[in-house]
DNA sequence: GCGACTCTCACGATGCGTAAAGGTGT
DNA sequence: CACACCTTTACGCATCGTGAGAGTCG
């Protein structure tokens, strides 16, 4: 139960923790397909497998795999999230990356703000326009029932 | 230029401001394949043509697309703008449809106030990350380029 | 050899973008 | 005739979910 390593089709040189795909869902909180699909568009590259075929993540994977997540369950895109690993590649400097995640993160904060406030202002119209559905609720009367997608056409609503 | 509804394939009694597709991309904000799309999903149903087949847009469907266009930009899913859409077409029964929609908005409310605590939870997670993030960038040391996964993934931003 | 787990297709959903090939309006 | 605008058809993108059918591990 501790030690699979025998397997592998690749060693490593060091036998750490080797865990199946399952195992990585549990630990790092995707699903067993979003790892693939990882996997699939180069986010997480250099999975080894055993000789059966089946994928072997060792702790480098894992990290990566749970810091991919977290960004992700930031708000951050795949799109971006491979923009920082390209970073983190290439330029083997991890300043650059920190500055160009800083930016990142400043821009989603940005975009965190105006949309709470838009969410908020939606908030407000759906009460006042609550308020006067409520009001012809009370009123009652079958007569140009048209009137409520009439009126709230206006201005009011949007 | 103000009267294009001699050409009508179904006249609707008032000859009321009739415009094509692409005056309604200006007007709602929303390009063309979209409010054909809209209407391929049953969002903007009942949408009268030319002779010629081109689909032509009233008031009405001009102030729907307009509050679909807006609900959208605000992150609401089109099943959930399916949803209001729904009320808001039936405006043909009275008391019970003016309930409902009363009922509906109440939801989307409670669903608002839960989304904007979770951005607002969201932006604060992006916050305390950035800035231990500054003081990675601040401190600047080429050694242990790993150390911001690693460290990261650690347990205290997620 | 049972049951849990994994593999590789491969299609579906969402919300449109974007040509392609052709009719319409003026 | 030109030229903008409209039509349908249909494939493409991102991000996986959800089986199908078959092999593998314990």
């Amino acid at each position: 139960m501790a030690s699979e390593a025998h397997d592998l089709t690749v060693e490593a040189g060091a036998e750490l923790e080797l865990v199946d795909i399952g195992e990585a869902c549990r630990r790092c909180g995707v699903s067993a397909r979003t790892i693939r699909y990882y996997e699939e568009v180069g986010l997480l590259p250099g999975v080894r497998r055993r000789s059966s075929g089946r994928r072997v993540y060792g702790p480098d994977e894992l990290e990566r795999l749970a810091f991919i997540g977290r960004l992700k369950k930031l708000g951050l895109t795949l799109a971006e999230i491979r923009e920082l690993n390209a970073v983190y590649a290439i330029a083997g400097s991890t300043q650059d990356m920190l500055q160009m995640l800083d930016a990142l993160l400043g821009r989603h904060l940005d975009d965190l703000d105006a949309r709470i406030g838009e969410l908020s202002s939606l908030r407000d119209d759906m009460n006042r326009y609550r308020e006067r559905v409520g009001q012809r609720v009370g009123q009652l009367n079958g007569a140009n029932t048209r009137a409520l997608s009439t009126e709230s056409s206006e201005e009011d609503l949007s």
